[in-house]
DNA sequence: TCACAAGTGGAGTATTGCTCCACTTGTGCA
DNA sequence: TGCACAAGTGGAGCAATACTCCACTTGTGA
């Protein structure tokens, strides 16, 4: 499917200079910034552009992977020596915190993280891998999905977007959608 | 600020017309189908669908109005003589599946809540009404408020939306969240 | 050196949201 | 009944966007 046969030296240089300008323009605008303007940006024609990246979720898996590979390590890093359920609930938060980056990030999140870039790669992987161990724990019920964690980062990032970043918020709607709703059933 | 005078009787037409376009349409085609084919299927120019509804979520809350205040007025019934717990797990339930009727709808959820319809005032209220009941009984978590539920709700939706409607899969993720991802506190 | 696959750029197409304004039409009043 | 004019209408037109297509250019391996 993939093809690996290696890009011509000027077209990898271009390719370079589209990703440099997505992820200068995607922080500063918005993840929703419009492609010709990556384009201009990037200093190449429309068409270079979407012939390297044949979706804007393309680009922006391509443009984020780096700082998703980094955020997948971290994670199953700290995954040994702590409480395997304090590393799922600090999965969701930081990957909230990650959805944010990008102002309109979260919307696509899902589609995102289907693109097969190493970092999109990495972080499923991680997920799955710590909601697994907090599983065999026997804390976590065994018939959540990592798609439903996807589900629960997404509305987290839409309301929080919607209400203006806060740290505060979003451990909160953590907290509400890992512990429920219903006070924990009495002693 | 909501200007109460009476349409003109051919605008209150007008007005009704595209209501039943937009009914059907955002039916078969969804909530993110384009304004200019609801005014051409309503038969009328797109400065007059303007004109009436400023924004797609405007017009949205006002086609879903009447659902939304028959289905506020039925959980507000079914409040007397039923737990407290199970009606909030039931507005809910019937919240998501509201929000899928027309697809696409559930992303603007938050939004078109806001719009001050009779159906979304309607909707809204009896939310607050049943998260406060049931938090009264103290088996609620306190610190919930309307807007998580929201938060909930949409995110099971963009779930269900992706996956195809299934009511079990609904109840399920419900069940999930309302309990918690956590399995319940031990004995 | 050269053939040609690979790559490029941007004009062009199609679609959208939304505004603007010259025209039309109800409606209340004389 | 006729009239003035506020209210309403429609759709041309603008600006923005996603995405395609193809005549041209350029690396690269032989």
């Amino acid at each position: 499917m993939t093809d690996d046969t290696p890009l011509r030296a000027d077209a990898q240089q271009n390719r370079d200079k589209i990703l440099a300008a997505a992820e200068e323009i995607f922080l500063e605008r918005g993840a929703t910034v419009s492609m010709n303007e990556v384009a201009r940006h990037a200093g190449v024609g429309i068409g270079t552009l979407y012939r390297r990246f044949r979706t804007r979720e393309d680009l922006l898996a391509a443009a984020y992977s780096a700082r998703f590979v980094a955020f997948a390590e971290e994670m199953l890093a700290r995954a040994k020596g702590h409480d395997a359920v304090d590393v799922l609930r600090a999965y969701l938060e930081r990957l909230v915190f990650h959805t944010n980056v990008y102002r309109g990030f979260a919307a696509s999140l899902g589609i995102v993280l289907k693109t097969g870039t190493p970092g999109c790669v990495a972080t499923t992987d991680a997920g799955k891998q710590l909601l697994q161990s907090a599983q065999d724990s026997g804390r976590v019920r065994a018939d959540v999905t990592f798609e439903d964690l996807v589900c629960v980062a997404t509305a987290i990032s839409l309301s929080v977007e919607q209400t203006g970043p806060s740290h505060t918020r979003v451990a909160h709607l953590v907290r509400v959608f890992t512990e429920g709703i219903i006070a924990g059933t009495q002693a």
